[in-house]
RNA sequence: GCUCCCUUCGUCUAGAGGCCCAGGACAUAGCCCUCUCAAGGCUGUAACACGGGUUCGAAUCCCGUAGGGAGCGCCA
């Protein structure tokens, strides 16, 4: 669905939503459901969608995670209308070109004298938190730069010493807002210590320059990680004090593993890198991460376009949601049986042996795409069907000793006359045994495949080469 | 420690005081279909964390308890 299908209503403001990663590591679920969704809730409008890059902390971004992330976006189907790539009016799109700007509005706020200098040292503010903790107390920035005589903050500077810019919290004020998922919220500003809103290398903090992005990319509605729930008062305060409009916030729980704690390595594989190069399809994660703390009367494997008519930010879940990769088999199950066939033989190419014929490989795919889930599900038979004859499993050494000779010279020559035809391979050897259902037809499934279970036998036989299963047959006669 | 968030079947969830001895999907069990597996059809098992209130009536409102999570960073 293009971005235009759905117009919004007129009279009120377009949508605008964002992705903010950072590029510090690989896209994780997590970051990709919170992707999706904003994706979702802009085109449930007809609004815009923004990809912003936040990469302020140049230590540990690195531009190699940008282009990944991007990749990682795209393959699960998630575009943006301006991003890093896609430059338009209110870019850049990444933070790490955007120091213009922040260090406008820093202006901005030290006229007001809502900053401070702070000159404390990394470690003394480590010593600071940890007696704090230990004392029981909430490890707040205990305040020491606040009320720095100009004089005394002259003399720190002389010194040589690096200062960062603290907001000036107010004390005793109450911070409300409505969370678009959780409803009301009411903070006291005095559980707020002040933070950090410029880094002693001039760079910008998190919650300034994610803040004043929002506003100034015109970010309506911010739907972001409920990580960030308790830290959206402070943002707030700084958007007020720059006399800028904040947009709406909503915090999804976060994703968790089968045991209820933080999804980790533990659980699963939790890169969408992972998950790609596994095999599974983007549109079996996109729908598996749509229902993913998210509820939808809709039932089936959705198109992203469907998904975006069916979002519903009312729908979003409270409670933290376990990350089930069974529940993910199933929607991969179903996206792998929806499979076009030019999708299912890129699929599944490189598992097949070169040279084969297109024939041969259609009729390949098309008699096993029913049976596999993953890639590696259909490893074991591109052996069994264009390897050599099969090993019979323990299984199935007694459904062929009990065939009977007559039984397979029969499949034999049957084989031999009419090419690989299920039907007429089995019409010949009812005649010739006066056996019917599973008796008739376990011991060709056997002789031919090794094993008791496997893909319909008819389609598979139509796979295999020429010859082969005349010469699995006869072994047994 | 302080502040905040959360708690309905195995899982994702519906549910905004009577429509709920709680509905759906997936998973799971049984049956049917069937050369096996898968698919499909039918049937079933299975949940309001706990304790108090309020109310004629509570999964829904209030208080508390327990458990889980987040934040309190010159990380985002």
């Amino acid at each position: 669905m293009s971005a235009s299908a759905i117009s919004a209503p007129s009279g009120e403001p377009q949508r605008v939503t964002r992705f903010a990663p950072s590029p510090t590591g690989e896209l994780h679920l997590g970051n990709a459901r919170t992707a999706l969704f904003n994706l979702l809730l802009a085109r449930n409008a007809g609004g815009r969608f923004l990809l912003r890059i936040e990469d302020t902390d140049a230590e540990r971004s690195l531009d190699s995670y940008t282009t990944a992330l991007m990749a990682d976006l795209r393959w699960l189907g998630i575009d943006w209308d301006a991003g890093p790539d896609r430059e338009d009016e209110r870019g850049p799109y990444r933070q790490s070109q955007r120091g213009t700007l922040y260090a406008q509005q820093f202006a901005v706020l030290e006229r007001q004298d809502v900053l401070y200098p702070c000159f404390c040292s990394p470690p003394e503010l480590e010593l600071s938190r940890r007696a704090q903790l230990s004392a029981g107390k909430p490890p707040r920035y205990a305040g020491t730069c606040r009320d720095l005589t100009p004089a005394e903050r002259a003399r720190r500077q002389a010194q040589g010493l690096a200062a960062t810019l603290r907001f000036r919290v107010p004390r005793g004020e109450r911070v409300t807002f409505v969370d678009f998922v959780h409803g009301p919220q009411s903070f006291l500003t005095d559980d707020i210590g002040d933070f950090v809103v410029r880094r002693a290398d001039g760079s910008a903090a998190f919650f300034f320059s994610n803040a004043v992005d929002d506003a100034f990319m015109g970010v309506t509605q911010a739907l972001r990680g409920e990580d960030h729930l308790t830290n959206t008062p402070r943002q707030l305060l700084i958007l007020a004090a720059l006399g800028l409009a904040a947009p709406a916030y909503g915090h999804v729980s976060l994703i968790v593993g089968a045991d209820g704690t933080p999804l980790s390595k533990r659980h699963a594989a939790v890169s969408l890198r992972e998950y790609r190069e596994r095999g599974y399809q983007p549109l079996a994660l996109a729908n598996h991460l749509f229902r993913l703390g998210h509820s939808t009367p809709l039932h089936g494997l959705l198109t992203l376009a469907e998904m975006a008519r069916a979002f519903d930010a009312a729908h979003l879940g409270r409670a933290p949601s376990r990350f089930e990769e069974q529940q993910l088999g199933v929607w991969q199950k179903e996206a792998v049986h929806h499979l076009s066939a030019d999708a299912a033989r890129a699929w599944l190419a490189p598992l097949l042996p070169v040279g084969l014929d297109e024939r041969v490989t259609d009729a390949f795919i098309a008699a096993l795409l029913p049976n596999v889930v993953l890639p590696e599900d259909a490893r074991p038979w591109v052996d069994i069907v264009f390897g050599g004859p099969p090993a019979l499993e323990p299984a199935v050494e007694e459904v062929v000793r009990n065939a009977g000779a007559g039984y397979f010279s029969a499949a034999a020559a049957a084989a031999a006359r009419s090419g690989n035809d299920l039907s007429a391979i089995a019409d010949a050897v009812r005649a010739a045994t006066g056996r019917q259902g599973a008796a008739l037809y376990m011991p060709l499934r056997a002789a031919l495949t090794g094993r008791a279970h496997g893909p319909e036998l008819a389609p598979l036989l139509r796979a295999m080469p020429a010859g082969k299963a005349r010469e699995r047959l006869a072994r047994f006669a």
